[in-house]
RNA sequence: GGCGCUUUAGCUCAGUUGGUUAGAGCAACGGAAUCAUAAUCCGUGUGUCCAGUGUUCGAGUCACUGAAGCGCCA
């Protein structure tokens, strides 16, 4: 029985993200394990999808310092936050961990002694700006002073952003550190892990050879390789992070944290765990299972383009040096990025959409509809930044949400149930004998189905999406070649019988269009009392309709949905309509208030 | 600076191993229909395929040079 696992890249915890992330990993992720999961229905496979925060840091540390809150505390708060928000975007994780769980801990400690047994960790004297009033280290970015090179009084420890010099903390002119301001510094020798990728070349290049990854990401890690990759600092001199046991590597370590990037990836394994203790499943349930030595397992993972370096090498020297069979990377998606009218997104400059005032902003404007979120998960998916960076603008939002979900899925669901309950009421008419017509609408539908099943299986958003409307547009060229309020004046049975094949085309659309549009899919199923929700493998969410996390059966032909279809006789006409639109005002509300222009 | 990605119709993008008149959606225009959220369906594309040079019987598709936008550089 075949297993997917999948994984998305893990947020930082600083704070709200704002679409540019959601769009770059998590939510094609979801798409992509939904699909999965309705997809297992016919072919038994299991789906696992996780993902969590970044927890650790200088940044976290620093930003917990300034609210005077615990960071272990600031960091709970805002985990909880960022997956509340993922929650309501239907995003479908089997667990949200966080990097900074004591199954993280112990699993970091473990791979650093792994390492540290087969001979790949070295230990190097550091020279770093120490400063006394902190009580800290400055890393690179936390020095300020005056450039050597220009004089820019505001030159950071690593680079000038006035001349563009690379610099070395020790390189600046009168150095202060950014925290305090502080100019009580000193330069202290600190002891670092390193961990000896150099050593891990051919290992690691006879793995990647026999990867079938897309283009990019193979000659980014080829470059790596052709260029002789370094070694690697594990350590850093902050308090926040996971400790490096002094037991294993010295008393010189004691207080010393692993790197926020050794130990970031090594909890998708962590978080699995956090998954199998939360249910109380034994170990078995996320180790042979899931991630050692199980060749039943594809491993696919989602995450922005600049993550790439750290998913096809760093993590993978540490899962090759580990000499233990742990799960690595089969097939690995990555995206550019989304852009606001062609500039960055930026959370300090406040530039774009943040993830909380997205589905804030909608569900306002549309009197609290239930299916919102679908908005921008449709919307996003179908401008998903696959081969170029993709820009975000209020009107092509407006353009591709109104035209494609309320005028041509959600009219096709309207007519047609209008249409039926002023000639039948409730009841569904039954289908009578298939003509040419039908079959070839069937025929139709499967060629369309096929195409969007391939799409899916191998991660193409935009691609699905195309595939989707196609379908739907598929059921509004059907209506009207059969034109039933003509046919309905003198043969009732055929017009019934096409009314019954709009109706159980319409089911099919739900069940099609389910991993990108959850929502409205639950709304649309919620309809047909005879179709009953398949168990689900995720806990009901408060405020949520049940329905939103089911694997539906997914609709690989017209014949195999059917196969799963119980006989539909009834049905709930809906009260408005599944997709209000937005409107010119408020585009131009929103545009006002968020900008229209590149910044 | 090095490496990579992108550049095709007003907009967003497809274009498989080079092969006949370069495609889709949106927008625009015309028509049909009136079951439906003025929604739907059908029809209409005179595009230096970023520029230049080259390879070839033949290039959007390959090579080289250059331009612009973007990303990564531990």
């Amino acid at each position: 029985m075949k297993k997917h696992l999948i994984t998305s890249a893990i947020p930082y915890v600083n704070g709200v993200k704002h679409l540019g992330n959601l769009v770059g990993s998590m939510l094609p992720a979801d798409v992509y394990a939904r699909f999965r999961r309705q997809l297992g229905q016919l072919d038994g496979s299991q789906t696992l999808f996780i993902c969590g925060t970044d927890d650790h840091g200088t940044p976290v540390e620093i930003a917990a310092g300034k609210e005077n809150t615990p960071v272990a505390e600031f960091v709970k708060k805002w985990h909880d936050f960022q997956e509340d928000i993922y929650t309501r975007f239907g995003l479908s994780f089997d667990h949200f961990g966080s990097s900074s769980s004591p199954q993280n801990r112990a699993l970091t400690q473990h791979f650093a002694a792994k390492l540290k047994e087969n001979g790949l960790i070295d230990v190097r004297t550091q020279t770093m700006l120490y400063s006394k009033a902190d009580g800290r280290f400055l890393p690179d970015r936390y020095v300020e002073g005056t450039c050597p090179k220009c004089g820019f009084g505001k030159a950071r420890g690593d680079q000038c952003d006035n001349c563009g010099s690379v610099l070395d903390p020790t390189d600046l002119i009168e150095p202060y550190s950014s925290i305090s301001g502080s100019k009580d510094l000193e330069l202290r020798d600190s002891q670092h892990l390193y961990l000896k990728q150099s050593q891990l070349v051919p290992q690691l290049r006879a793995w990647i050879d026999a990867q079938t990854w897309p283009h990019l990401s193979k000659s980014i890690a080829y470059k790596w390789l052709d260029e002789g990759l370094e070694d690697r600092g594990i350590t850093r001199d902050i308090q926040w992070g996971v400790p490096v046991p002094p037991e294993v590597f010295g008393e010189a370590f004691a207080g010393k944290v692993f790197y926020v990037w050794f130990d970031a990836p090594i909890a998708y394994i962590a978080a699995t765990q956090e998954w199998a203790d939360k249910h109380n499943l034994p170990e078995s349930a996320w180790k042979s299972d899931w991630w050692y030595g199980n060749d039943k397992v594809t491993y696919t993972e989602f995450m922005g383009k600049d993550n790439v370096y750290f998913h096809t090498l760093s993590f993978p020297a540490t899962l090759i040096g580990s000499g233990e069979p742990w799960k690595k990377v089969d097939s690995l998606k990555s995206f550019n990025w989304l852009t606001y009218y062609g500039g960055k997104f930026s959370t300090s400059m406040g530039v774009g959409i943040f993830t909380d005032t997205a589905l804030d902003i909608l569900h306002d404007t549309l009197n609290g509809a239930p299916n919102t979120p679908d908005y921008w998960r449709y919307y996003l998916i179908a401008r998903a930044p696959e081969s170029d960076d993709s820009a975000f603008m209020w009107p092509d939002f407006q353009a591709v949400v109104n035209k494609d979900l309320a005028d041509v899925l959600g009219n096709f669901l309207n007519r047609t149930l209008q249409f039926t309950h002023k000639h039948y009421g409730n009841t569904i008419p039954a289908a009578g004998p298939e003509t040419e017509a039908d079959t070839a609408f069937s025929a139709r539908l499967n060629d369309i189905l096929a195409r969007t099943t391939r799409h899916m299986e191998n991660a193409d958003m935009r691609k699905s999406v195309e595939a989707l409307r196609e379908l739907w547009v598929a059921g509004n060229e059907y209506l009207a070649e059969q034109e039933p309020w003509k046919i309905i004046k003198t043969d009732k049975d055929r017009a019934g019988s096409i009314l019954h094949i709009a109706i159980r085309t319409l089911v099919l659309y739900a069940h099609a269009m389910a991993p990108i549009c959850p929502f409205s899919a639950a709304q649309i199923l919620a309809l047909f009392p005879q179709v009953q929700p398949p168990a689900s493998p995720l806990p009901p969410v408060a405020g949520l309709p049940a329905q939103l996390t089911a694997p539906w059966p997914w609709p690989r032909s017209v014949e195999d949905f059917l196969a799963t279809l119980p006989t539909l006789t009834t049905f709930t006409l809906p009260q408005g309509v599944l997709f209000p639109k937005i409107t010119d005002d408020h585009i131009a509300e929103w545009e006002q208030r968020f900008g229209n222009q590149k910044v």
